[in-house]
DNA sequence: GCCATGGCTAGTA
DNA sequence: GCCATGGCTAGTA
């Protein structure tokens, strides 16, 4: 068994473009429901060294979570681009965009 | 100590 | 707005 760093790490790769997850539906997935926190670390730390799909993730209430303004539009760019649909407000549509690990599984 | 959360509550309109 | 939460992939010795 991996340590959780790995494991959330496995499932932000996972997120397939024009899909996105929140923060705690990450944390979840990889075994630590509460640990939405962390997901925010690992993502903050380690997205450059291991070119995480970071702007996939969004907060549970399907907004962008960053902090400036300039990195708000370009999460908001990089998605459009993928075909995700964000309002002006930087919200998107949980119920259409959403992507759910466990709906996935192949067998 | 850090971090890009999330849930709950107080207090205003 | 407040604060409980949780795991530690960075940098020094």
């Amino acid at each position: 068994m991996q340590n959780f760093t790995e494991r959330a790490l496995t499932i932000i790769k996972q997120i397939p473009a024009g899909r996105i997850m929140t923060y705690g539906q990450v944390a979840a997935a990889a075994g630590s429901p509460r640990a939405a926190r962390q997901v925010t670390r690992i993502l903050h730390s380690m997205s450059a060294k291991y070119n995480l799909p970071w702007h996939r993730i969004v907060n549970v209430q399907g907004r962008i979570a960053l902090l400036d303004e300039e990195s708000r539009s370009f999460q908001r760019e990089m998605l459009q681009a993928e075909g995700v649909e964000v309002d002006s407000n930087d919200q998107i549509d949980l119920n259409r965009f959403r992507f759910d690990p466990e709906k996935d599984v192949h067998c």
